[in-house]
DNA sequence: TTTTTGGTTGAACAATCAATCAAGTCGGGT
DNA sequence: ACCCGACTTGATTGATTGTTCAACCAAAAA
């Protein structure tokens, strides 16, 4: 089922649908970039939606190797850990010229009535991301209120995130990135001066 | 400038813009809708892209009439104002079965490498909406701690309501959505509290 | 050696896309 | 009556889209 070929087609599509979108990215777009010609990549994948599917899959089978353990590269506290993730995306906006923002969510706001498997697959990217987010709350519970809501916070990091790269995309400004992440950084902080007041 | 003509192909193209998206709506697409033929549309208009650009322009010109006006109907607390307006969106979302989201955030994230009008015009659309957040916030400062950035707050305002209806539209449960107000709130709350604090 | 399997090549296809344009309609102004 | 400009009609264009397919290749299996 696996080759050099089929691998170099996910590759590149993941490229182009985060840079161009899905609706915008063409077969032969891909075909050109990869050197591989159309019938080799109808060997291996039935339409263009498919070639979507592994580039979903991808995502969510490579979410350690290919975003979490980048970024928390040498960072140990899991708050900060929290938003070394936010600074991870800040980072590709800034070194990308707001090209790149996140490919999961460009995705879901493009397709507007997606193939059942498509949004599922979407849905659990993000929820990937949202557990792991949740797994340095809950590292760090004993920071925060005792009845705090974890999963809703999760999400809402989530969120922030996603709302804050549209925002300074569009913006072509990073402050709304900033000032986003910020206002987050100051709830978090009243949350962990609320847990302070319970321990005294 | 103005005709009949023209208006029903902005009104058609904001609501198959706003389902569909821009790149998966065909001109024929609106031309069947209106029942208008290719020549008159290409009378009014240069190009699909202007098209969409007099979409973008009727959306900055009406936010108060085709939004703010029905979503605060009957709304004076400015708190409650906030909440109103992302509750409008929330019953956009359940009536229309997860179809209609936010038109403006949808084309901001679909578009990659937007004509600098139509980014500018996205922005315009945004900065507007955050106006009127801002707007609220203003008219509530009494009770906001005094050296709240409210400008700050009112575009982590949009950035929930956006990230909501991301969410809540890719997993189909309006539970998301809800969490994530909730989760505003009670940031809003901490807020308050803090401001009593201050009085006091 | 022959067959089979997995993969490659690239021309070709039908459909759809945005856009064009010459011809026509119609009402108001002169 | 005449003209003019605004608008409409709808066939047509050329480019691009996703997809198909028969021929071809190489290496392993028989």
């Amino acid at each position: 089922m696996n080759s050099a070929t089929r691998d170099k087609i996910i590759r590149t599509a993941m490229d182009l649908f985060w840079v161009k979108g899905y609706n915008s990215t063409s077969i032969s777009d891909i075909l050109s970039r990869t050197q591989v010609h159309s019938g080799s990549l109808y060997h291996f994948f039935p339409g263009k939606q498919d070639v979507l599917i592994a580039v979903l899959e991808t995502y969510r089978d490579e979410i350690d190797v290919g975003l979490l353990d980048h970024a928390w590269e040498g960072v140990e506290d899991p708050v900060q850990k929290i938003f070394a993730l936010l600074n991870g995306y800040r980072t590709h906006l800034l070194t990308t010229d707001y090209q790149y923002g996140c490919p999961i969510g460009s995705l879901a706001l493009e397709l507007h009535e997606p193939d059942p498997r498509v949004r599922e697959l979407i849905d659990r990217n993000f929820r990937n991301w949202v557990d792991a987010v949740e797994g340095c709350l809950v590292d760090a519970a004993d920071r925060f209120p005792r009845d705090l809501d974890r999963r809703a916070l999760a999400e809402f990091i989530l969120t922030i995130m996603e709302g804050a790269i549209m925002q300074a995309r569009t913006a072509q400004d990073i402050g709304l990135f900033d000032r986003n992440v910020e206002v987050l950084r100051e709830h978090l902080n009243l949350l962990m001066k609320q847990r302070e007041m319970q321990d005294s």
